[in-house]
DNA sequence: TTGTATGCGTTATCAG
DNA sequence: CTGATAACGCATACAA
């Protein structure tokens, strides 16, 4: 490996010099500055980050702990949050918090030990222990997809609403489709989002005059199969229901499946979901959803970390975004204006 | 922060004890050993993977270069990547190569700053620089997606088979389905996995006897809008083809959008195309296919890279993985038999 | 305008 | 079985 002194030496100045002018960091002559740079051209040297880190105490690098399988967000969260990432100066790290405290805290401690300058995670159902671990250490912190409820915790936050666009969705069934027997497919139970969700559902019941306590309910998003059993059990009610709100992409994907297995396509069974797929519009049947705008997810939760570290004094801020209803034909709704 | 000092002072002992408690690299007297371990508890010290990458030379970080947009690798290979790396006790750094080759440049330089054990990097189309950069260094390299050709370089290497699978998707519209009037609209230009399929579409098309060279092809797979136009302009033909091979996930799902527009939905024109998807059962047409082992493309590249990283003398292997033929109904095939 | 000395937190060498 | 010491490659306080 080439160093700084290997530069220095065939400069022929101090190591000090080939740092400075490297950093920019104080003044050098002209000439100097040439030999150094050419020194390096020479040399091929390439400065080490992590004797870098190791003085300086900043690794440049952004910590990502979120569950992969879990959620749209994976793929198109990352991608987001890595290109606002690199576009600042910052190396992602990604680990997976397989959505349980155990390896959640496993991901957050390799993270830690990594050195890295703040972290962005997408918190367990059970994230104390992660907290605790975190705020030990101090380390700027910015949680994503699911905000804290109301005693807000003091830390910055980034997701979507959810309990409103969910109220719009059931409306939609009933006011505009003319539903009375409306069930829900819920993702994991006790994750945030997911109890948004379900408060969303059971307020947009209620606002429609409906029973919210009568309504089928059930929690699915462990597993495909798992999913489509909380299906088959909704579906297998003395009454079920004739619209069906999915909470998110997978259990959508799952539960579509389930439906075609008993040739109850959409919109013969209406359906709204949660998460919208970007080949939506080119596959049958159409659905009806709430789009995540999951690219300024990951890009506002780089622009909340890299804010909080550069100012750690301000007010912790939790920033809601807001989904787009995407009207398609899963309620048998609009004439099929595109096909 | 808390130091290994800290805790040495703590537990009365040396730092040297300390470090040799934590990475059991000798004896030490188990009542030693218990002070050590519960100071460690008291301080709630954690080693501080910088320093120690510092004096070891190892970072126990890897290094995943790739394109986000492109290919349906980006989310499942990425996850399959994080999730071997992790159970090897790996961390994984991202940075995203835009398939050019500046910031591929620019991804390896960020990756080798941070003092990587090793990379993995799906090469653009003029990856030459890339390859100088990384031999000089001498990283333990492992390419993704796309094996060079021929004079093979050292170098390992995972990928797909792409010629005789994409031959044997044109078989089948000829032989099973009839078709004579064949097109192919490819990835984009340039990069190995493209240039492969297309060669697989002519040596398909020789074998049924047909003329590779009067046969429609058109390069899409830059963007959404650019993959449209092509497909469009193939399709303007005055004998425009009855049959098209779709080269990848993302022209696929371009290609199914402007075939609709043009009130042309699978089977109405046939399509193969190269890249399955989770939800290919659940929604219309259901496409057929060929299936690229995603999971194991992502966990051999690891496999592969540690022990290149091991055993750093051994000679360098190639791999390619079968991708998996999914007959579905695109090309109007079997009857509609799970709807 | 430039250089010397020191230390970041850890592990390896050597000595006890 | 344990400890003192040096060194990894760099950035900075201080000195010249």
């Amino acid at each position: 490996m080439v160093t700084m002194s290997d530069v220095a030496r065939v400069a022929k100045v101090s190591a000090t010099t080939v740092s400075h002018v490297i950093n920019k960091s104080r003044k050098v002559n002209p000439e100097t500055e040439k030999a150094v740079r050419d020194a390096i051209e020479v040399t091929g040297y390439a400065a080490d980050g992590i004797a870098r880190s190791l003085r300086t105490g900043r690794s440049h690098t952004l910590g990502l702990a979120m569950t992969a399988i879990s959620n749209t967000y994976f793929g198109d969260v990352v991608h987001a949050f890595e290109r606002t990432a690199a576009a600042r100066g910052y190396s992602l790290i990604l680990t997976d918090t397989h959505d349980t405290p155990e390896r959640e805290r496993r991901a957050l401690r390799d993270l830690l030990s990594h050195r890295v300058d703040g972290i962005v995670l997408a918190p367990s159902a059970a994230p104390e222990a992660a907290y605790a671990q975190l705020t030990r250490r101090k380390v700027p912190l910015v949680l994503i997809d699911r905000v804290p409820p109301k005693p807000l915790p003091r830390v910055d936050a980034v997701g979507v609403e959810n309990v409103e666009p969910i109220a719009r969705l059931v409306e939609h069934l009933v006011v505009t489709h003319g539903h009375i027997r409306i069930g829900m497919l819920a993702p994991q139970a006790g994750i945030i989002t997911t109890v948004e969700r379900v408060a969303g559902f059971r307020i947009g019941l209620e606002r429609a005059g409906l029973d919210p306590d009568t309504a089928p309910l059930e929690y699915g998003g462990e597993s495909f199969e798992q999913t489509t059993a909380s299906l088959n059990s909704m579906l297998g009610l003395p009454k079920p229901p004739t619209a069906l709100v999915l909470g998110n992409n997978l259990v959508t994907v799952a539960a579509i499946a389930a439906l075609r297995k008993r040739h109850l396509t959409p919109p013969q069974i209406a359906t709204v979901s949660f998460d919208d797929f970007p080949w939506a519009d080119s596959f049958r049947p159409r659905l009806t959803t709430m789009s995540q705008p999951v690219d300024e997810i990951g890009a506002m939760a780089v622009q909340l970390l890299l804010e909080r570290i550069e100012n750690p004094g301000t007010e912790p801020r939790q920033v809601r975004l807001e989904p787009t209803f995407m009207v398609r034909e899963s309620c048998g709704c609009p004439p099929d204006d595109l096909s």
